[in-house]
RNA sequence: GCGUCCGUAGCUCAGCUGGAUAGAGCAUCUGCCUUCUAAGCAGAGGGUCGCGCGUUCGAAUCGCGCCGGGCGUACCA
């Protein structure tokens, strides 16, 4: 990356100054955690170095201390000059070419670390979405789901080993009612006069929305030979669980959502694993009895109260089996967990954390990234939505705005960030949405590819003119890349040619903070560079030499802008 | 009350571990299609960075205290 390359230039040309005695006091080199900057105003250079944190040891000025180091810089790479406590630099046309160079000859891996000795390659899992199987998707799921596939794209692009997991929640009450709501939906199918109560509270063990409508009607017919009334409620859960299980499948699937696995937490807890860490908890003297329920100690690691982990009724509590659930993943080998969970489960954190280092994990190898919900906007105002009540679900939401909007307008913004989903504004195709603003760059530059190898039909008199170059002739440019092409076209590329150089630092910080908005920013912000060149330089033109240099930043742009749609799951459309 | 996230242009948001004149998109206004897709480009206007104090050569950024909003504060999941 050349910020590192700029840095590491002007940390080396310190250590000879100081050799050399030329920093005034300072005798010897320390590592000063210099600042690489990109200057907003370009005339002073590309890329910038305050040296002025000198000034504390050296006792001289600014001015003099860049001076002194300036001396030690020297190279066709750049060229160095010197405002003030700033050493600027600009990159010369080689370094440019390098570049496309370096993008032509990754391909699908230009931007990846993968194969960098920068790289800690970790082995992680990512768990996220883990809805419970009663109903349809809403629209915060969503954003887990996008967010959540794109950083497992993010990671693995940039080199690490991802494993995706979906947590089902398919043990514990809310499955029974489940249950006795598909029954309600079943009798009320037969014509019987039942509904669900009336009385708010007890309403609270029921799903009374629309959607399990249909599965008594699917329900019926596969099981004619059923007596709802006496049958075994366990039938019924079952069957609605399975459902509502396929249907959240099928729509992840739709939107480009991968997991490896959806652990079952019926199944953590048929494995035995749930009651032997509550053994293994017990015998470490880490529970105790109160009020007739079992406390886990969890304030010994930090948490501000202590949790139940039995309840008097003898069941276990959501905790219980999420305990032994996260040990297990580190039991399966993975060097790092992280989960996506919603703001409102922030509270668990510390529950969790204590939870493993009870056990004897380190805690701090699971990460937490806490998402600030999604408001639901509807004609400018705000939807509260409720799970039980009628709802705008994910299914629509796709249906209406399309996988690529929906994804976009979800992996935008900061996790940190309480989304506002204006449903009307992401259903515009128009200049709102930025994911067109994007494709549409794509899909350009897609366009001036076929140009360069296709005759082109005059409408006037019906004749065809021949073909820019050769699909051989244009192979050859791209596979045999000769740098010195580029050459050509650096002076009014040279912005869009350092964006190109820039995803590589994108993916590393983005990889490393766990971010994929800035991922969005990156991409509209390459589309940005590439939809200005586009306008004052025509790339098919009749000086050949500059077309295939012109051509070649084509490609080096569609590599890249691909390669970050990809991360992000949104489609590259060649034409539009 | 406590914990946590947020408060930057009319709107939606960037601003990386403090650094050159606080940025982008949308909206508003002005230009640009006989040549590779105008879903585009070029330009203009628009901000006491919620408020106050502190640390620093230097604060939107760090610390403390307020103000305003979201979420949480269960023997629910």
């Amino acid at each position: 990356m050349l910020k590192d390359f700029f840095l590491n230039e002007v940390n080396n040309a310190i250590k000879k100054a100081v050799l050399s005695n030329k920093l005034g006091q300072m005798t010897e080199y320390a590592d000063l955690n210099l600042i690489i900057e990109k200057p907003k105003n370009t005339d002073f250079g590309d890329f910038a170095v305050n040296v002025s944190s000198l000034a504390r040891n050296a006792k001289i000025a600014p001015p003099l201390i860049a001076n002194s180091i300036l001396e030690y810089l020297n190279s066709d790479k750049y060229t160095a000059s010197v405002t003030g406590g700033f050493i600027n630099f600009k990159v010369s046309d080689l370094t440019l070419a390098d570049t496309i160079n370096e993008v032509l000859s990754l391909k699908n891996k230009y931007g990846s670390f993968e194969k960098s000795g920068e790289l800690k390659k970790e082995k992680i899992l990512l768990e996220y979405v883990s809805a419970n199987p009663t109903g349809p998707f809403h629209i915060g799921h969503g954003r887990w789901a996008a967010m959540g596939s794109a950083l497992a794209n993010l990671l693995k692009f940039y080199g690490h080993e991802v494993y995706q997991e979906f947590y089902i929640n398919d043990a514990g009450s809310q499955i029974q009612k489940l249950g006795n709501s598909l029954k309600i939906r079943i009798l009320q199918e037969l014509g019987e006069n039942i509904d669900f109560p009336s009385d708010e509270i007890e309403r609270k063990n029921f799903y009374p929305g629309d959607y399990l409508i249909p599965v008594a009607k699917k329900f019926l017919k596969e099981h004619a030979d059923i007596d709802v009334h006496s049958c075994d409620i366990q039938i019924l859960c079952d069957f609605a669980k399975n459902e509502m299980e396929n249907c959240q499948r099928k729509l992840l699937e739709g939107f480009r959502v991968n997991f490896d696995k959806f652990y079952s937490e019926l199944d953590l807890h048929k494995s035995g694993k749930v009651e032997a860490r509550y053994k293994e908890l017990k015998d470490k003297g880490f529970l105790y009895e109160q009020d007739g329920a079992i406390w886990f100690k969890s304030t010994q690691w930090g948490d501000d109260q202590d949790r139940v982990i039995k309840k008097a009724d003898g069941s276990n509590t959501y905790l219980t089996a999420d305990i032994a659930y996260h040990a297990d993943k580190f039991d399966r080998g993975f060097d790092r967990l992280i989960d996506i969970w919603g703001a409102d489960h922030h509270g668990y954190i510390a529950r969790v954390k204590a939870s493993l280092q009870a056990l004897g994990y380190n805690p701090d190898n699971l990460e937490v990234l806490l998402g600030q919900l999604v408001n639901l906007i509807v004609d400018g105002n705000e939807v509260r939505m409720g799970k039980r009540k009628n709802m705008v679900t994910l299914d629509d939401l796709i249906e209406e705005v399309g996988v690529d909007a929906t994804r976009y307008w979800m992996e935008m913004r900061n996790i940190d960030m309480t989304l506002d989903f204006d449903i009307e504004l992401a259903k515009r195709s128009t200049d709102e949405n930025p994911v067109f603003y994007v494709q549409y760059a794509y899909a350009r530059v897609c366009s001036i590819l076929r140009n360069a190898i296709s005759e082109k039909l005059n409408p006037e008199n019906g004749e065809t003119s021949k073909a820019p170059m050769t699909e051989n002739e244009f192979n050859n440019l791209i596979n045999n890349f000769d740098k010195n092409i580029i050459l050509k076209t650096t002076d009014c590329a040279k912005a869009l040619i350092l964006k190109l150089e820039e995803f590589k630092s994108v993916i590393a910080l983005s990889a490393k903070n766990r971010t994929v908005y800035t991922i969005c920013r990156y991409v509209q912000e390459l589309a940005q560079e590439f939809h200005s060149f586009y306008n004052s330089n025509r790339v098919i033109c009749d000086d050949k030499e500059l077309m295939k240099s012109r051509l070649a930043l084509m490609v080096a742009i569609k590599i890249t802008l691909k390669n970050a749609l990809d991360i992000l799951g949104v489609s590259a459309p060649e034409r539009m």
